[in-house]
DNA sequence: TTGAAAGCGCTAACAT
DNA sequence: ATGTTAGCGCTTTCAA
């Protein structure tokens, strides 16, 4: 069922129809009931691209994954961004397309889905420390929303961020506090933003505390099951092992704590472990187990204030880029055990 | 630019300049090179929704997530199957639509996807015993795919799934060659198809072995780290506590392995834990390790085919819907310490 | 308050 | 080998 069959239908023109159904003034209260009861009835929708040819907008926003980067889409915190920009789209009528890029394409990519109008902007996300694509945006005139930012770019930009460099500082402070000493850093690629933040909130803890850097304990890999282990046994076979890991992923972490059990260490008691994203309800019950920082519903939220940014940006291109700085939700638990020296 | 522009900077007719650019043979290789040349130069795309509206296709496919399981975007294995379709939708022209769905409400989602032209078929993920959704898509006549079947469908209907009950049924095999007795199930919530097939293989697997079901060790809920850590947990704590789990998630095996930690015992000496969808890649280095299934790679396997299935039958409609059983690839590594009597 | 008609950018019959 | 023309299904002036 299209326009014209559903105004014929009626005996009114597509023109009546067209504008009871989307809420126009001009039409009297009576025609207007009519159209919408009829047009439930028989199941009609406005085909969406005849709407947007003739209004120019795709009511599509565009999400592009680097395809190099697998890892990215089953890392958690890319579906719980991703869940909550959804939950805001649906609220303003909004899809969500998907595209994936190979390494270096990304601009195409974005390029693409814009120039065809599939798209009315996109987000960006796992921003570099170098980011072309902040530009190449820009120039092209597509707009965007970045989820995280990227430190070399000095231009404006909207952006949506957790404070990735506090969490960190604050985990690490804990673990000191606790008594740790030598405490490792497992990370993600510090090509990307994020992770270089991380990396920043470790190091400034460190410093704080008068302790010393120690390269051989900084790891940076993708963050993978297998990255993480293979680091943390080659650091647990050190003539001083570390006491304690950051780790910046849940996955990583898992490969972390299988390499502690192969070590033959008693997780809390010999080694701790913070991961990034690790769930924390556990904590609620009081239960002796080792810290954690929380960001899931962070990210969550993040995901939900991008896309509005977005929207907005959508709806008024003239607008000043919006910026919002999101603090993670930080949760600590008590550390077990007899504590770091072994 | 538009078709029209460039037309008219050519010199040629819309109808030539689209010939050339869509590869009709009848038009001279002159002027094809020319047209494609120009096209290239000024940053012609053509513009998709009237490309859409002229050919009926939308070259969109449709994957709908149902918002309530949350979880279930957060899943690994979700991710896996999504970017394997996403690589065969690029290699086919297709982009990929994301909706997400209230609970209850995922048939009025494709439903209006549908209806509104924005996709030509959609992806249904995650279906349960008990599956409405299927004869719900079959009478509105929308192309589909599964991923996973649904046991109480008894219609046809195409599918592509790995094969749990076999996989399940394997590991759990290999823990009671190891002298496991007591070997816990941590499934998923057991409405959903492929929970009640893993069941039924770690069934089999003890029925076999004449071991007996022990309802105190068989777990369902949903797959994340505090559910694993709370059913792990109150297993220990019994009197006679399994020395073995097989798990459903990789997350929920996080909780199990934190709540054996907490128990104070030791990983493989004293309980063996095989997580569906842990990394395997550790085993290649011959280390003692834990025993595990892998399935990563075959869903991300899954997820291509199941999108080539789709893609044809949308483009031959009459076509019998196709099946495929995908083989879980199962690694197993080798049990650590001394075996589970203790 | 309603309708006629043009047009959004493309494809596909049907000429030529 | 190329062009003319009529849509695809909607929105949006402009008229009535």
């Amino acid at each position: 069922m299209n326009l014209k069959e559903l105004s014929e239908l009626l005996g009114l023109s597509q023109t009546t129809v067209s504008r009871a159904l989307n809420g126009y003034p001009e039409v009297s209260e009576k025609t207007r009931i009519r159209v919408v009861e009829a047009a439930r009835e028989h199941n009609y929708s406005p085909n969406s691209r005849a709407t947007g040819l003739a209004t120019g907008r795709a009511m599509v926003i565009g999400h592009v994954i680097p395809l190099s980067a697998r890892h990215e889409i089953v890392n958690p915190v890319f579906g719980d961004f991703v869940a909550g920009a959804l939950q805001t789209y649906s609220q303003n009528n909004y899809d969500m397309m998907f595209a994936h890029a190979v390494d270096g394409g990304e601009a195409e990519i974005y390029k693409s889905l814009y120039n065809r109008r599939v798209v009315d902007g996109v987000v960006l996300q796992g921003p570099k420390v170098v980011e072309p694509r902040i530009k190449a945006l820009r120039d092209l005139g597509i707009p965007f929303v970045v989820h995280g930012r990227s430190s070399a770019e000095h231009g404006p930009y909207p952006w949506v961020d957790v404070d990735n460099t506090r969490s960190f500082r604050r985990a690490t402070e804990f673990l000191i506090d606790l008594g740790h000493r030598r405490i490792a850093l497992i990370n993600g690629l510090e090509d990307m933003d994020f992770a270089m933040r991380r990396r920043k909130g470790y190091e400034d803890a460190m410093a704080a505390a008068n302790l010393p850097l120690n390269p051989d304990l900084m790891f940076t890999e993708e963050m993978t099951e297998v990255a993480g282990h293979h680091a943390a046994r080659d650091m647990l076979r050190m003539e001083t092992p570390p006491t304690a890991f950051m780790v910046s992923s849940m996955i990583s972490a898992i490969g972390v704590r299988r390499a502690i059990e192969e070590a033959g260490l008693k997780m809390a008691r010999d080694v701790s472990v913070i991961a990034h994203d690790d769930d924390l309800s556990y904590l609620k019950n009081g239960q002796d187990v080792p810290i954690f920082t929380a960001t899931r519903s962070s990210v969550r939220h993040a995901g939900e204030i991008a896309a509005q940014i977005l929207i907005d940006r959508i709806n008024n291109p003239q607008l000043a880029p919006q910026t919002r700085m999101l603090e993670a939700e930080i949760v600590v638990g008590r550390s077990t055990g007899p504590g770091p020296e072994r």
